[in-house]
DNA sequence: TGATTTCCGGATCGCTCGTTCCGGAAATAA
DNA sequence: TTATTTCCGGAACGAGCGATCCGGAAATCA
């Protein structure tokens, strides 16, 4: 009852002198801030308090240590967006709560502004091939989500087009809190998202 | 009438060997495609024919002639989304047309996909604070447009806040457009747009 | 024609980057 | 202790970047 082996008794030589888990986070804050190019290997170490060579030695690289980044970050942050979304209220309650959670999340304070996915990695697979596919898989995410939630409310409309409208509207959020809006400018704008996607009875093509 | 000499009677050294306008728009489809800083000044002057030198000379360094290809863009493609926007018909009728504009821009196929101010602006300026002043403006004009559009509607509710969403989710369309999306998948969820921000009432604070 | 002004092509300079490599240090296993 | 395995700190490499510089070439002016 003292001490907790959970598994193995122990690694073989000499241990890590760093926490990985706290290594990633602060990994993760580094690209989320600076961009992925732009967030250099020496500046990701420093920041993470892991030598140069351990990274190369987990990850393989600086894309390998941004694809674990992105595993934290959606299971840290953008599982508080879908538990927002899911279903608990009227169509419209469970929008707002949805938009409410995307401005805490892109302009809340503790983290840095702008979104992991929308931002950085959209930006990045521009100019690495190697992280295209990751990013299509990435985005079409949120579309599901939004999609599975109007379904259930039993929209009339396409459930799909209106889930990408939300999704589009969620992104260029995000997009001006990256340009400096704080949650409070956002808030607004942000409440008067649900009336628009949810209220309306019909994209009505007549 | 053979010639037109429309100003200075000729300059004085030797003449360049490069169309200026020719060059710069050739230069703002590199930055549009690559992005400002994977757009390389070798690449830049490769593309537009224009020596290296003489970039120096007339921009004063890549900085310059990225602000220089901004106003190019804003005269010949900004123009377009703008002019949509009207007033012409009804507001749901304008902002069908300011919608589909921002598709065609987008993703119209002939230029690049994508925007080169919420995108590649909008991305440097994050690293490059002397861009910061430049996209803050450039950004906020689609909110005035819209706002204005808005307000001339006679809209309920504050215009300011509409224009923010509308804007927010002509810019998430375009985010989907960089990311592979064409403008056949974007024109159904750009044509729900209007009913969204114009048909209802009211923002509804009950 | 000769003098002057401007343009251009290429070499070069620092600088930063991601990555690799190596030897000493620290831990376990026998 | 001795052998073995693993981590770590730093040096070094090769490539690419933006920016600068320089001498020849091409045009106008006197």
């Amino acid at each position: 009852m003292s001490q907790t082996q959970p598994e193995q008794p122990r690694p073989r030589g000499r241990p890590r002198g760093f926490d990985e888990a706290a290594a990633l986070e602060a990994a993760l804050r580094v690209f989320w801030a600076c961009g992925y190019d732009q967030a250099s290997v020496a500046q990701l170490c420093r920041a993470a308090g892991m030598p140069r060579a351990s990274l190369y030695q987990i990850y393989g690289g600086k894309e390998g240590l941004f694809l674990a980044a992105l595993d934290r970050y959606a299971a840290t942050r953008l599982a508080l967006v879908a538990a927002a979304l899911g279903p608990r209220g009227s169509l419209a309650e469970d929008l707002r709560a949805f938009f409410e959670a995307v401005v805490t999340l892109a302009a809340g304070g503790a983290d840095p502004p702008g979104c992991l996915i929308s931002g950085v990695l959209a930006d990045a697979a521009m100019t690495h091939p190697g992280l295209r596919a990751e990013r299509d898989r990435r985005l079409g995410v949120l579309e599901t989500l939004l999609e599975r939630r109007f379904a259930i409310a039993g929209d009339p409309a396409d459930p799909a087009i209106r889930a990408a409208l939300a999704a589009a509207a969620a992104r260029g959020l995000v997009l001006r809190a990256r340009t400096g809006w704080d949650a409070a400018r956002l808030r607004p704008v942000a409440a008067a998202a649900p009336a628009s996607f949810a209220a309306c009875p019909v994209p009505a093509d007549a």
